[in-house]
DNA sequence: TTATCAACCGCAACCGGTTGCACAACCGGT
DNA sequence: ACCGGTTGTGCAACCGGTTGCGGTTGATAA
């Protein structure tokens, strides 16, 4: 069971050379010749040799693996960051090692565990909607493992982020409702824990705002599951003086939103306009697919990969303040509006 | 930069015995005292001692990984999939190592091979789209590697296999359809390379011919993507004789057929039904919210892992045959039909 | 008192690839 | 013939935890 029984030592036996040399020759030391290069190179390769990654990163502490840690693999936007992330991962020669939190703080605390004692050499993470204490965060920190959040980032950690600029792309995506004469405009927001749902409130309110529209907590509602969001938008619905537009601000709620729609037999968008942050094949899934603004799910993946990168390959890494990277996310305009 | 200075020699070199004690203890090696392991256990906790589990790994080559590979993490089939693995492979104390073959047999060669040299102790597959020679697979059952396929399984391989019982769910779907008095029902199949598209188009075939209806090749169209569907979809209703119901056999295919009705302008069930293989969250996203045959993910993930730890946790394992596992998802009755 | 044996523990090899250093062979120049 | 320098290769230690085997201790049996 389980043999993979060439190593360089069989090589070196075959060839008569010691394994020293082998090794070198394999990763093009200079100091090896070329007649002994290819020599080696053309054994490993007729013996099909696989170097045993597991020996080599013991030795060298370089596992070539990066940690990645997410709230949960589901929907549209996590998949697509993965997606965007392994491109620049597997283009270094590196493997993603994808841990999910499913939103439980113990659970994020035991991943980044489990990453370490797999000697990842960088982790890239967005924080579970639970975790409020960042200890383990700082941890990681200190023993000087490159760490880049990206979409649910933790501000005051000295660590680099990568996120839509949500306070813009939510501005954006409320005053288009307003802009189609849209005046009661509710918002469907998540958990305020996070960042990513206070700064598009914020946006929000800045666009109603600028227009001199009054607030209307009443139009504000708070949600962390379809169901939830379903109920709520039901009841928003159901107010004497209902909203002509509702903006959810993440494709969970958004799910929730749109059957509490259906439910009401409302048109879209004749009785009620709808915008989100929605990737795209999710966009369209609805009936007419919606106007959103773009989560950018793929760039954050690249970006934040990229950034991390840059402090692993990088001996001396230069910034003393950690960057804060903000992805503009681009308007799409969709039958929902 | 990356420290984890703590080893167990430096537990050694505090309490004055050899590493070798220190180890057994850790592992509650029977012939450790039970006094020489509540110190040893003391101080490697006040060090926050972490064991080191590449050196481990290394040593007796049990990685405590197994290997993943997927065609994609989007969409909601192969989300849920992994939720129901990582449920199982989590209690074992083993870890996920997820490769996305992103449809590619190139790539999904690769990642077997990444797999190999991280010292895997098994592997979960679901085999590409594209992938029509099995040769990396057999590689790996030939060397011992203990491997389970699940969904897109392969067949005359010596491997056990995890699937929904497309025929009989197919077949249940449109009889339902049947029943409700629909005759001309179209499929929409995916890649008849991949044995789930045969079977669920031989469960087509069984029900209508049971009900003594002649099957009609212009009523089955086969796509790979939602464009196609859409395309195939728009076709398939502008015949002069269009079909009364639409069974889509995949949720990738699902979104196009949709998205095809919804340019017809056509009602749901009205003018036409519809029914699938769906996912719960996706199923509701839809209005009407579809009628679906339940493509069974976290039950199909659970059960592939048990399958694996079988193989890996028992020394000796007694089936001479594959196993091949099937599950039987139920219809889900919704608004589509 | 001495042989016997279990309970405990240490020594050293081991896993496979990497790397500092020593060293041999060879070169051209004096 | 001798020397300084370059090129190419081997030796052996090393990474950190695991494990076969042998040794020490103390208690018990002969």
């Amino acid at each position: 069971m389980m043999n993979n029984p060439i190593t360089i030592i069989d090589i070196a036996k075959l060839l008569g050379i010691s394994k020293s040399t082998v090794s070198r020759a394999l990763n093009n030391h200079p100091d090896i010749s070329q007649a002994t290069k290819d020599a080696v190179k053309k054994v490993a390769e007729s013996l099909h040799f696989k170097p045993n990654i597991v020996a080599s990163s013991f030795r060298h502490k370089k596992s070539k693996v990066i940690g990645l840690i997410v709230p949960q693999i589901s929907y549209f936007f996590f998949p697509s960051v993965i997606l965007g992330m392994e491109e620049i991962v597997h283009d270094k020669g590196y493997t993603l090692l994808i841990l999910q939190s499913n939103e439980s703080y113990e659970r994020e605390v035991e991943n980044l565990d489990i990453l370490i004692a797999n000697n990842v050499e960088g982790i890239l993470a967005s924080v579970s909607r639970k975790t409020k204490n960042f200890d383990h965060f700082q941890k990681i920190i200190d023993m000087g493992m490159p760490l880049v959040f990206f979409d649910r980032v933790v501000k005051d950690l000295n660590a680099d982020m990568v996120l839509v600029d949500d306070i813009t792309g939510s501005y954006n995506a409320v005053m288009h409702l307003l802009e189609n004469k849209r005046r009661r405009i509710a918002i469907c927001t998540g958990n305020l824990n996070l960042l990513i749902c206070t700064n598009r409130l914020q946006g929000y309110k800045m666009a109603l705002q600028e227009k001199g529209i009054p607030i209307n907590e009443d139009l504000i509602i708070s949600c962390q599951t379809p169901e939830e969001a379903e109920q709520e938008t039901l009841r928003l619905l159901n107010l004497e003086n209902p909203p002509d537009g509702i903006f959810a601000i993440s494709d969970l709620t958004m799910t929730g939103v749109m059957r509490g729609i259906y439910k009401m037999k409302l048109q879209v968008p004749k009785d009620i306009a709808v915008i989100g942050f929605c990737e795209e094949p999710f966009r369209s899934m609805y009936n007419p697919p919606l106007t959103a603004i773009q989560p950018m799910g793929f760039e954050i993946g690249r970006k934040s990969a990229e950034i991390l990168f840059e402090h692993i390959l990088i001996e001396v890494y230069a910034h003393a303040e950690p960057q804060v990277i903000y992805l503009e996310g681009k308007l799409v305009i969709g039958g929902s509006t």
